[in-house]
DNA sequence: AATATTGATTAGAACAATTCCAATTCTCAC
DNA sequence: GTGAGAATTGGAATTGTTCTAATCAATATT
């Protein structure tokens, strides 16, 4: 769907180091799968991937390390109404779609225009420093 | 803030029969409750604020009452992030802004113009039913 | 009007997602 | 290499919500 989403121009490494933090091997390992598949899993999701290239790891480590990647900036969370907390490495502006009928989410691209033209739209003393947009809805998916 | 935000026009107790639901007292003491103060209230505060008046009344009829009132469109569902689940009795297309100091939120009127392109935005094959818009920011609030 | 049927409420148990905790292990600076 | 702080681990604890089974209420049927 999102061809080339950005990702952070720096390292991995280099961006927890900034933070004061270690580039442990979970740390990293956590981040590369979110790298690549790139369906916003939840923490149990990503615990079940990665297991097998590192069976020692445990449910807690993923939620400490996802927790460590979005203070860094590294990654995104995704909540949706009051299910699983899910994880996404595109740091662009962007809204997120949920398929009703798959359950699936797919990134949509803002102009970065339209999200001026929001909080425009706010009284004058609210000043907003993100913007979150969620779509629900279904697709035409001849697939 | 929100000066006369709309209130279903028809009466809780006739929306609730068209449902083939009955307007029961727990019912409408959870709904009248929401209208009377519109901060936005978690399922235990609603309880908190009608124990007093109804002191029988449980929190899974308060959960129950609330689902219910969301059902037949008297009422709608705020989430953020993972926090408890809040309850508004306004039902005009707007978004919420998130006061990240105090923690409360605000209803906040949408131009329809701007949440049809938003819509546009979206790939043809997407259809949205609903938008949901956040807004996560501070006030000048000199109160 | 009595009774059956269905709907709603209740209290507490169960549940799922997440966080906390205390013990161990790792890493880096010296 | 040693020591101090950071990170990981497994399990227990917590939080918000839903489930369950029993009771209670309301409407429908006779």
């Amino acid at each position: 769907m999102i061809e080339h989403a950005s990702i952070a121009s720096d390292s991995p490494a280099k961006r927890l180091s900034d933070s004061g933090l270690r580039a442990t091997p979970q740390r990293e390992l956590v981040y590369r799968s979110l790298l690549q598949q790139r369906d916003h899993p939840t923490a149990e999701e990503v615990f079940a991937r990665i297991k097998s290239e590192m069976p020692t790891i445990s449910l807690a480590t993923v939620y400490n390390c996802l927790e460590t990647l979005v203070q860094c900036h590294l990654i995104r969370q995704v909540n949706h109404e009051r299910s699983s907390t899910r994880y996404c490495p595109n740091l662009r502006p962007h809204a997120h779609f949920h398929d009703e009928t798959t359950g699936e989410i797919h990134d949509v691209d803002l102009p970065a225009s339209l999200v001026e033209q929001l909080k425009s739209t706010l009284p004058a003393d609210f000043h907003a420093s993100t913007v979150e947009i969620t779509f629900l809805g279904k697709t035409d998916k001849t697939a």
